[in-house]
DNA sequence: CCTACCGATCGGTAGG
DNA sequence: CCTACCGATCGGTAGG
């Protein structure tokens, strides 16, 4: 059976954005140009045009719909371990392990994320910026359970940076691991896990300075 | 006694290399006019280019300027290191707090170091992607000189992977830590130490994966 | 003849 | 679905 018109536009359409990220990713938003994007996909500039309303949709589409996978997988990640009865450190294991492969599969998309969201107008700044706080919030309560002798003020105080440093490597892995090196992030993986989890219970802040936080 | 000619002239060209960095990091390289630079500067476009040659010069001279002084700090540490008969785990924690601290001082310089070293041409690409090399070296001799436990195979796969982790959170740190909330880059720079320090010890490979790695 | 600097505009190219 | 264009703005420089 042949594909019906809308089905075919929505497979073009869908590797223009694929293209779209991609060049994003390696060039940045504004060193990108409609025309170099129409050539890259082998099309004229006024086609491309019919795929898309404007440079600007692409860079919505691109970030919005890689940070709503990623709230997704919050939640899958939350379903396995409620089935499974993980214990935090396993459930925080786990979310770096399917974080880091959709970061994989998705390398253009993240790139694209954590590098032109400045680009994004303010309501739609606001919007994936919110969904990355929900993202976040769920590594950080992942940790707060992983680390139970925590007072309620040591927890308000290093979870969000401690997240933040996990995310800091785990963002930072795709602008070093070649994907034709002979390690990959499948072995990476386990290994910011366990850097992650080793260090954890070690971490500490004076307690002047949780003091200073929690009335601040 | 009143500054000569040139010494204004360094003075007056320091401000706008400073003020193009701010602009830089915040908006990007392609996404900064001079234009904009000129007028953040509160002179005039042709003013400008009476202090810069050009648009780019102000690019290599941010990205260069700044990695150099890594590496110059690197051998400051180093030579700290020899002094005090630092054990390898001292002096990691050394090179953690000096690098934070330079990078809150020159945050705007690493911002667009990070940010922006892809639009570098090739050779000058090349010579500060050399410079980080050197930094980046001096930072996985002291993790291998920590991991006493290690073979070479170990130490030659895990030692670079493991320096960008931490590479990771450092380079990350400036994204999200705001200069006026209650935690700053001074309380960060020791739990980004027990975290990695802590973490340490424990990070191993697979043994057919380290094996691979060094047949390949 | 040098420096410091302005108002105006250059040749090209961006998104559309 | 292409050629031919636009309003604007880019980086950089002219004359005075």
């Amino acid at each position: 059976m042949a594909r019906s018109r809308s089905a075919e536009f929505a497979i073009q359409r869908d590797t223009i954005v694929r293209t779209a990220a991609r060049l994003f990713a390696r060039d940045g938003y504004p060193a990108t140009s409609m025309s170099g994007l129409a050539e890259a996909c082998g099309i004229s500039k006024p086609l491309l045009y019919h795929y898309v309303n404007d440079k600007y949709q692409l860079l919505t589409e691109i970030t919005d719909g890689h940070v709503s996978r990623l709230v997704a997988l919050v939640d899958e990640v939350a379903a396995d371990a409620a089935t499974h009865r993980w214990a935090p450190q396993q459930h925080l294991r786990q979310l770096i392990t399917r974080f880091v492969e959709e970061y994989a599969l998705a390398r253009d998309d993240h790139g694209v994320l954590t590098q032109d969201v400045k680009f994004l107008g303010e309501a739609d700044r606001a919007r994936v910026l919110g969904k990355e706080r929900q993202v976040v919030e769920a590594f950080a309560h992942c940790i707060v359970a992983a680390r139970a002798d925590w007072q309620p003020a040591d927890a308000a105080t290093l979870a969000k940076p401690l997240t933040m440093l996990l995310f800091g490597m785990m963002n930072w892995l795709f602008t070093w691991l070649r994907p034709d090196g002979p390690l990959g992030h499948h072995e990476m993986a386990p290994v910011v896990a366990d850097l992650f989890l080793g260090g954890l219970p070690g971490v500490e802040l004076p307690a002047d300075v949780i003091e200073r936080c929690r009335t601040a």
